[in-house]
DNA sequence: GGGTTGACCTGTG
DNA sequence: ACACAGGCCAACC
């Protein structure tokens, strides 16, 4: 046994929970952590994408921060890449940045039916 | 084995 | 909108 978790456990756990997020919609780093069971873990997500590799056929490209924004230098390659792959699934950008309100899988029914912000 | 970095988040001002 | 601080932790040197 090692005395701690082993990141290839947590990856693959993190893996599952993005590879869950529907085609057209985004999720963010912290979300998914804590969908993963690891509250306030956003940045273990970033790390265990960022050692995927390009072989897996994990949807890396619906996983942005919290700012709706693509985590990568705008004009890099691996951003141009991601915002291209999201915009092929109809995924709209505004000034740089997607609606999580609108894109963002992260609300499920039940929530967005009890939902405490307005009446309606 | 310690300091820095990074595909991060939330709160505060 | 921007800056800063605290949290969190694997990868890297």
């Amino acid at each position: 046994m090692t005395h701690r978790a082993v990141p290839a456990d947590i990856a693959e756990r993190i893996y599952k929970i993005v590879a869950a997020i529907p085609r057209g919609s985004v999720s963010t780093y912290g979300w998914v952590a804590e969908r993963a069971g690891f509250p306030r873990h956003a940045r273990l997500v970033g790390h265990a994408l960022r050692v995927l590799g390009s072989n897996r056929k994990v949807p890396w490209h619906r996983v942005i921060n919290a700012q709706g924004r693509i985590s990568f230098p705008r004009g890099s390659a691996p951003y141009t890449k991601q915002r291209r792959r999201l915009e092929e699934e109809g995924v709209r950008f505004v000034r740089g940045r997607i609606d999580l309100k609108r894109f963002g899988w992260r609300l499920t029914l039940d929530e967005l039916i009890w939902k405490p912000d307005q009446s309606g």
